[in-house]
DNA sequence: CTGAAAGCGCTTACAG
DNA sequence: CTGAAAGCGCTTACAG
């Protein structure tokens, strides 16, 4: 491969201007440029990002870490996060956590060897190495959607609870009584707030959860197929199922199906987390609709603030209720 | 941050003898081992990812460029070689170049610039000068789902032509006359074929394609809605259309529903690409399944030849034809 | 405006 | 088994 020197050589200038030429320095007569850039085009010459990153301290990559490339939301997050740090020059290196701690510090090692300008992390677990070391030698990092208890980070995130509550007030308008959940992991604060606001929400009601209401999934498909099934497959079972994420709820939903069983009219269904084609199932899915655009491009802002030695806030945006026909008799407006 | 001669002074050794330790070099005393590895914990030391490319031949990492993050089929395939490429011990960089050709030669630079080992590339477009620059200087690269016209590479893909015949028998033997297609970018051979073997099909019944009822999209969801309301909006719509991905598929169905007409009874609809939550729709849509999974697979094992001297072999892999109901009355088997 | 030279943080023959 | 030293391909003060 062409390096700077075959391009100096061939242009018949020094390395140095070589540089100049290729990061925009001011003070190059237009003939040198021109013979760099002629030698640059014949010979194919790509800088080595190595060497570049190794010299020069302004590296323009963020890490980012997601929590499973298979789930939209994480998907439509990851989109937002790009185009955002485009917009401000930045490139956008991503490792797929797939919701395994040891995968997420494995990614996050990766990005801290690359020297990422900063990081944008999904946490996958309530306690990482690694995030702790990032904290200690204070690299610039963003959590999105998830904070970590006992470190005071920068966090974007959803309103989780009160749209918890809304949707729990609704299934009970609609006359459900027994409602159960198949709640993230504990160890993971969307996990355990979801789940926490549902009891509080029921509370106010009067109503109980029962231990044997609430499964514990993993956020992926095949633990709501699994979580659906022992809800489902007792005397005794709930009119309505709260699942806390999209996949969790696909999960859910196939079960149902596979069981010639009727959404609505058979089983209530909601989901924490809207997708586009919910409201083509029939019948169609009620849902919690989050802001994940917004969170995407807020946490690149505030990765940049901190970046430029501004401080980074933590934003916390609302979600809303979609109302559609999956929980029973469908209500007025949405 | 600390560096390899933090790690030498604080051990008392030179940095030799700690990249000896950090590279399990056979040649070091149990007790100089133990001496580095200490400080490296206490130092919380992390070697320099620029500072190792730049100086060893040994890359570890494989650029992937998709055409679109927020199309499920690219997602499945990026994490079918994710997990591939992690069982060969390469970690694979990620671009999206969001079907936009400009945006794929972006990606395909930095990718070049990292010095990444190898490339798997879901080409966007028909020519590309970064692509043919690739293959100039004989880097390893393999296609994944499109080849390029005119450029003798390796590429893994399924076999649009037979799945799109047997999907029109499929609608003719329904009843279906007027049948029309959303087809991708004619620039892309995904394109270009499912068109080609949609024209054939009809005609070994002999039924020809008329002009209007072809409309071309870009694979992605809004162009799928504008060209259903194209079709439809005539004063003699087809009965049946045919979307060449999913996205487009999910564009139409949006459509359809905003009208709140009824796919199967008031308009046939079939999509190229099978997703999860087809069978969940009312009535469920009828799809042509790739095997996603063994394409990203399959072309990490050919890109892995290629490192190894070794040729890589051009794979065309089935599809399944999934009938179910969205194309008007039911059949027997699947 | 331009070049010679130092140096970024590693790895790896080369001696010993 | 270990260390001194060269060098990977760049960028950037420093002179001129």
């Amino acid at each position: 491969m062409a390096t700077i020197k075959d391009v100096a050589r061939a242009a018949g200038v020094s390395t140095a201007t070589v540089s100049r030429v290729l990061n925009d320095h001011p003070s190059v007569t237009a003939e040198s440029r021109e013979r760099v850039l002629a030698a640059v085009e014949r010979l194919a010459y790509h800088p080595n990002a190595a060497a570049r990153t190794l010299r020069s301290a302004d590296v323009t990559t963020l890490g980012l870490v997601i929590g499973d490339v298979l789930n939209p939301f994480f998907t439509e997050l990851a989109r937002a996060v790009e185009d955002e740090a485009r917009a401000h020059g930045y490139y956008v290196i991503t490792g797929n956590a797939d919701e395994d701690p040891r995968r997420q510090d494995e990614y996050l090692d990766i990005l801290l060897e690359q020297r990422v300008a900063g990081l944008l992390l999904c946490p996958t677990d309530r306690v990482s190495p690694l995030v702790e070391e990032v904290v200690r030698r204070g690299r610039p990092i963003v959590l999105i959607d998830r904070s970590i208890d006992g470190l005071d980070l920068p966090v974007v995130r959803s309103d989780n609870a009160t749209a918890t509550r809304e949707l729990v007030d609704h299934l009970v308008a609609l006359g459900h009584r027994r409602i159960a959940i198949i709640s993230g992991p504990t160890s993971l604060v969307t996990g355990r707030e979801r789940l926490a606001a549902f009891r509080a929400a029921l509370a106010a009601h009067g109503l109980e959860v029962a231990d044997r209401d609430v499964r514990i999934g993993d956020f992926q498909t095949a633990s709501g197929v699994a979580a659906m099934g022992e809800l489902m497959e007792r005397p005794d079972p709930p009119t309505a199922v709260f699942a806390a994420d999209n996949l969790m709820a696909l999960g859910a939903l196939r079960w149902v199906r596979d069981r010639g069983l009727r959404p609505g009219s058979d089983i209530g269904l909601a989901s924490f987390d809207d997708l586009p084609w919910f409201e083509f199932v029939d019948p169609p899915i009620t849902a919690v609709r989050q802001q994940t655009e917004e969170m995407g491009r807020a946490a690149v802002r505030e990765l940049i603030a901190l970046l430029n030695g501004r401080p980074a806030r933590s934003r916390t945006l609302p979600c809303q209720l979609v109302i559609r026909g999956s929980c029973g008799e469908r209500q007025g407006a949405q």
